[in-house]
DNA sequence: TATCAAATACGAATAAATTCGTGGAATCGG
DNA sequence: CCGATTCCACGAATTTATTCGTATTTGATA
């Protein structure tokens, strides 16, 4: 079976545009500067430059026939964070997804939903397949 | 309360390096070299070099006194481990940690041992705080 | 339509990460 | 001690990521 083309891990910088494309589903360079105000320092050519390039990578699409041009994702949140996740576990948790989510889990207290949530895949997890 | 003053994160390459190290607890350049063969096809001076960058970033420590000089990591795995979950937490997954465990559960089938490492976990949450 | 301000393109400087060549020092096997 | 070999320091090239200044385009509006 060929290799799934698995999406390349977005840099530091980049995950910061993406996060506000995700809240917003899709945004003006402006509105993603502002909302990146609180976050960093980057100028507003550079959030631009930087969501050009994103979007010569396939990291974003934008409509160019609207004059503020508008931009938005390729991929979706989940499958981004999987491709980081993943990325991590080969990374440093030799392989091992259950060891990060452990480590994951005893960074700080979970909520209870998604306490609920997680519980409720160990259950399927454990009894679909002994 | 001051700030903890948190180890930087490792970048990729050096997470190579500190694998093996974290493995075998100690080792030599060439040790380490000869191990990464598998991974990647740095040369031995390039790894050599890192490990030299390492060492003056704090994140290795050598024993220059014996000649092929011994390696050593002067931050647990976990430690690290700990330092890179938090990053990719507040990075991409909303500074959930709950959430980013799930996504690695979800990841592929997860070894009846660590299941009931994190059921056990859940339990001490759950029952721990109402 | 001439002008202005916002938006975009372009190019290039800077910084960080990765890579390795070279030469000298240390070590080993005679 | 001598030559061969391994090791290590140093410097520098290359690549990737980050940053922004400046010029050009566009749309709005007076």
């Amino acid at each position: 079976m060929a290799r799934k083309a698995n999406h390349k891990k977005p840099t530091e910088s980049e995950c910061l545009i993406l996060n506000v494309l995700w809240q917003r589903k899709q945004a003006t360079v402006r509105e993603v500067f502002e909302a990146l105000q609180s976050k960093t320092d980057m100028g507003y050519t550079t959030v631009l430059k930087f969501m050009q390039i994103m979007t010569e990578k396939g990291l974003l699409t934008r409509d160019t026939a609207v004059r503020p041009q508008i931009y938005s994702t390729t991929h979706s949140e989940r499958q981004t964070q999987k491709t980081l996740v993943r990325d991590l576990v080969d990374r440093a948790f030799s392989g091992s997804p259950g060891n990060l989510a452990l480590q994951a889990l005893s960074l700080t207290k979970v909520s209870p939903t998604e306490l609920k949530k997680i519980q409720r895949l160990l259950d399927e997890s454990q009894g679909g397949k002994p």
